[in-house]
DNA sequence: TAACTACTTTACGTTAACGTAAACTTCCCC
DNA sequence: GGGGAAGTTTACGTTAACGTAAAGTAGTTA
């Protein structure tokens, strides 16, 4: 007995947090395609797992077509070598943009430490004039 | 005598990779405020870095207004107490948006090993096939 | 059976971040 | 002094990623 376990669209975009607008515009990209119960949508834990990688996309600053690329990267299922070869490739470009963006990142969370501390200074000095 | 290094919008556009009229608009959104001479624009080396700081915003995913934000941050020079809190604030997030960024990108990497690794694999069947 | 609630389609609207084109001025070079 | 090259303003166009409104359907609950 499995679980076949599904969703409606309500319960992905408040799991989410986002609008069943948004979630029926990935399909309309071609992003998801759930299963249809009359008009209904249903969605498989699949679709929910699609989801997330779309989001994870997005706090990435992918677009929704780089993000469908790279979902379609793991299941490569093809047996054809050029594709394989052009996928490695994709796979190596997002590394690199990746990297950079790890390097960005470390130098603006130093950069916020050092405003954080011009805070803290700005604001002890304000107490001790207000102090004498 | 010093240097007085100036910088015309097409070295920069040069520099930067991105269209004289890219810059020209940061203009229009209050992110740079060059010098004229006469109608030419001419830009100071704080003009470039600001333009750097802007781009590396793009890349980690900010829009204009809030890289104009953070860039406003490094020169708090306000002495309001409330201003200076608010601006702690807006560190706060934005340290922890980064450090979700951090997790996103580092569980991205481990999944590209892996589409990497399957691909290879992919590839090394092919090739003992073809050598049978 | 009337009223909700959640779902549906269709379609026009919106914002950000520029692109692109037109028409003009300045400076430099031969 | 006639081209270029690089600068300028003005202004309409474009793309992505939805928002929002209208109008209809399907199940369920008082």
């Amino acid at each position: 007995m499995s679980k076949k376990q599904t969703y409606s669209i309500g319960e992905l975009a408040r799991e989410f947090d986002v609008t069943t607008r948004t979630i029926r515009f990935y399909e309309d990209q071609g992003l998801v395609s759930p299963e249809r119960r009359g008009q209904t949508r249903i969605y498989t834990p699949a679709d929910r797992v699609t989801l997330k990688l779309i989001l994870r996309g997005k706090r990435l600053g992918f677009s929704l077509a780089e993000s469908k690329e790279l979902i379609g990267m793991y299941q490569p299922q093809s047996d054809n070598r050029s594709q394989l070869l052009a996928l490695q490739e994709k796979i190596h470009q997002r590394r690199e943009q990746l990297n950079q963006q790890l390097r960005d990142i470390q130098l603006l969370q130093q950069e916020l430490d050092d405003a954080e501390q011009r805070c803290l200074e700005s604001l002890n000095e304000l107490e001790s004039k207000n102090n004498v």
